[in-house]
DNA sequence: TTTTCATTTCACAAAAACATGATATTAATA
DNA sequence: TATTAATATCATGTTTTTGTGAAATGAAAA
């Protein structure tokens, strides 16, 4: 096991990399399969500008990659520990839990 | 399920609440069990100041609680969703699962 | 009841994150 | 090859986070 304040640092980065509500919206779409940047941003309503930013951030924290098709390239997750963060996250927020 | 907006918001701002290696770092500390500020302030590094704001904000995401003795305060982590995701990046980031 | 200890709150400066508009790039089509 | 479509990059202003020093609070001990 490293330093632990390298782990820290690295860990940091990464969640930061997913604390933000316009990024998590674009990892639920990304959840349901791969979309091009055109449909993510029809799904979620962010400017392209925007959008773009968000993706280059998941890109760099190995969240997501891409494929080209000819001038259109689609957005997937490739990262497991996102996936199971996506899935506590879910349960915690997502699901009317509280009635019993 | 409540509108998706609200979700991400209310999910970012609990992931937010963790995205940060000083706070990771805490929550280390806190993983084996309740600790003093002065305990925490020990174990990391910190200044006061900045351990006082840090657990602010834990508390405001209700991650962590405390309970005085004395003039003491013991937080603790009390939190179920934390403690997946923090299972989920220690394997990730603390593991040497890169040799073989 | 004054002092001390443990901790928080306040005020402010520095750094990081975010959104936006303008421009650039890359691939395809006319 | 000039134009258009899809997307990325750059520059900039704003907001949010973070750290630090100074002062405040609250509970015990002298």
């Amino acid at each position: 096991m490293k330093d632990m304040e390298e782990n820290a640092q690295a860990a940091a980065s990464f969640l930061k990399g997913i604390a933000s509500p316009h990024r998590l919206l674009i990892l639920c779409q990304l959840a349901t399969g791969e979309k091009s940047v055109t449909e993510l941003i029809q799904a979620t309503g962010l400017a392209q500008t925007s959008m773009s930013q968000h993706l280059t951030k998941l890109k760099d924290e190995k969240i997501v990659t891409f494929r080209r098709d000819h001038r259109t390239l689609f957005y997937r997750i490739d990262n497991d520990a996102v996936l199971k963060i996506m899935d506590v996250l879910y349960h915690e927020f997502c699901e009317e839990g509280d009635e019993k």
